[in-house]
DNA sequence: GTTAGCACTCTTGATCTCCGAGTGCTAATT
DNA sequence: AATTAGCACTCGGAGATCAAGAGTGCTAAC
């Protein structure tokens, strides 16, 4: 158990290093107003807490940094409540002040101001469609073998792909199985549509088209095979800010696991409800080993449909930043909700 | 005017610094095979090239780098015509393999393609809509007060754009609208889309729907306001492979610049016709005064309708590049001729 | 005209020193 | 018994110094 002036100590320890990244000697902490005892007695202290393992030196005669064990702690519980400033808030509630109507253009924006805001990477996991129905099934011909089909949710997602007829479907076919899949699915949420396609429509559909099977393949193949990934990164840039970062052969390793966004779609496609907080090696990814991340997940009709998250250095502004998480997420789910 | 002697070390120096990005001394240069003077001929030549703007010192006892002026007579003078290997050929011919219909899928895998065979930065600027005419409009209604406005190009392009219908619109108003506008204006290029919708159509609208105006406005909000921003950028993270973007503030200053979508597009949207290249200052923009830009446009009927670029350092392979560049925006453009 | 030779310049890396910030420990103080 | 002052010790970082090596420019010889 640690002692109240420990926990202080610590606290402050780590206070300082988010604010400055510099190692913190026990000069300075006894400096600090809210502390009152002698560099000595500090010392004494930082000592216990390094055996611990809350802290550590970077050299036998420097100042002390927090350890992941640390950040852990500090997170768990000298975490204290950070009141925005009105502007913050003001920024973030201006997102959805626009008469915006789709996903994407929130999210968009969410990400840009996020990271803005933060100076940390911001990413958000888009809507998963998991809730979202079918509106509409479109074929639109472009030429006499080439069509785009388009699907459109309930959510005013829109989602397209091109593709060639082959010679052998008759293009009446293809029309009269849209007309009929119109009619069936529409309503039917999409991660159903393809079960619903195979079980319940074939028997329906072979008495009205021939060549039932080829023409299937080819809307299957349009509508089905992309499931899109849709994440959305901003602010990668800010890395370069950050001083751990200095070092250009970190910021590849991590770069190019940013660049994979299905890597990055899958990893927050995990996350659990609510605040979230990985730190350093609690990581799975082993190019994030040097960095937190924060998750917060976002909700639809109290579904839980997408993540939003930020990364950036172990000496994250924690408190603030998670501030800034709760009120985007809120006020994303009251939004998809007004809907 | 220059010696052939004095070109063949120009050549020499700028095709070695490519390779390694170190400077080359009289003795390097004197061990290639293709020369066959001693160092101290060769130093002298140097001197002269050095006077004439050509080349550089770093120090005063360095080997020498070539000048930005070096680099442009390199590149207008002594550019061999470099012969791709079938594997790279092949890579970039597979492209457009699959049976790819829409402009979006051959840009995105071609800036992918393309900067992973590089190792530098590749940026294309998606086909510019001039050409294309309007093949259908729809309105999908998802509730009572909410819409997507769904535009599909002749060349299976897709846009779209949620909006609300504001209450004083009878739906049944603008659906009549859609109607009359899909009979009228199929076939129109999109970029006309707006006048057409002005001049001609107002007088024959009126008779039909009450309320035009504000219908009206709705919809042109709808399809007309967001022109996108068609860029496609890949392999940022390449930048951090280059020596000469070891230090991190250079690093910063150019991601910063390239995360700028609209100034990467208006700068690109102005390239002439074929290839042209841009060395470090005969870069307006300050933040790539340290790099080459090369950029080759593509076409369709004849007509320019994008442009592909690479961005690296002002060492960069041009000659093997500008093959790379060539075959690829002869293939893109045969691919959109053929639909 | 070309090249060998040589003195000179400058970078790079290694080694050393010095300074200061910070520590741990002990002994004095409260 | 807890706290603090005092002090010796440690280590990193900034500079200074040095030697090695790569490269140059110039001169004189070929």
């Amino acid at each position: 158990m640690l002692s109240n002036r420990q926990l202080l100590i610590l606290q402050v320890i780590i206070d300082e290093f988010i604010q400055t990244a510099q190692p913190i000697g026990s000069r300075a902490i006894s400096k600090k107003p809210s502390v009152s005892f002698s560099p000595a007695t500090i010392r004494n202290e930082m000592a216990d807490l390094e055996e611990m393992g809350y802290i550590e030196k970077t050299h036998s005669s420097s100042g002390r940094v927090p350890s992941e064990k640390g950040y852990r702690f500090y997170v768990d519980n000298l975490l204290l409540p950070f009141h925005l400033s009105h502007d913050d808030k003001q920024i973030i509630t201006n997102v959805f002040d626009q008469d915006l109507v789709e996903f994407e253009q929130v999210v968009q924006k969410s990400v840009r101001v996020l990271s803005e805001m933060t100076n940390y990477t911001s990413i958000i996991l888009g809507p998963e469609v998991y809730e979202t129905t079918l509106k509409q099934l479109q074929i639109v011909h472009l030429s006499r073998t080439t069509a785009v089909a388009i699907l459109v949710t309930n959510t005013g997602h829109v989602e397209h792909r091109s593709f060639t007829i082959p010679s052998e479907i008759n293009p009446a076919d293809l029309e009269k199985l849209v007309n009929i899949l119109n009619v069936k699915l529409t309503g039917v949420p999409i991660v159903k549509l393809h079960s619903r396609l195979q079980q319940e429509l074939i028997a329906i559909l072979t008495d009205y088209v021939s060549d039932l099977e080829l023409a299937m393949n080819y809307l299957k193949g349009a509508l089905l095979d992309q499931q899109p990934n849709n994440v959305y990164i901003g602010g990668i840039t800010n890395m370069l800010l950050q001083p751990e970062f200095n070092d250009v052969s970190k910021l590849h390793s991590l770069y190019s696991m940013i660049e994979q966004e299905d890597l990055v779609a899958n990893l927050l496609r995990a996350s659990a409800e609510g605040i979230h907080i990985s730190i350093g090696h609690e990581n799975k990814v082993n190019e994030m080993q040097d960095c937190s991340l924060i998750t917060a997940t976002y909700s639809l009709a109290g579904k839980q449909i997408g993540t939003i998250a930020l990364l950036g250095p172990k000496r994250m502004e924690y408190s603030r930043v998670i501030s800034m998480l709760n009120l985007l997420s809120n006020r994303m789910s009251d939004t998809f909700d007004r809907w």
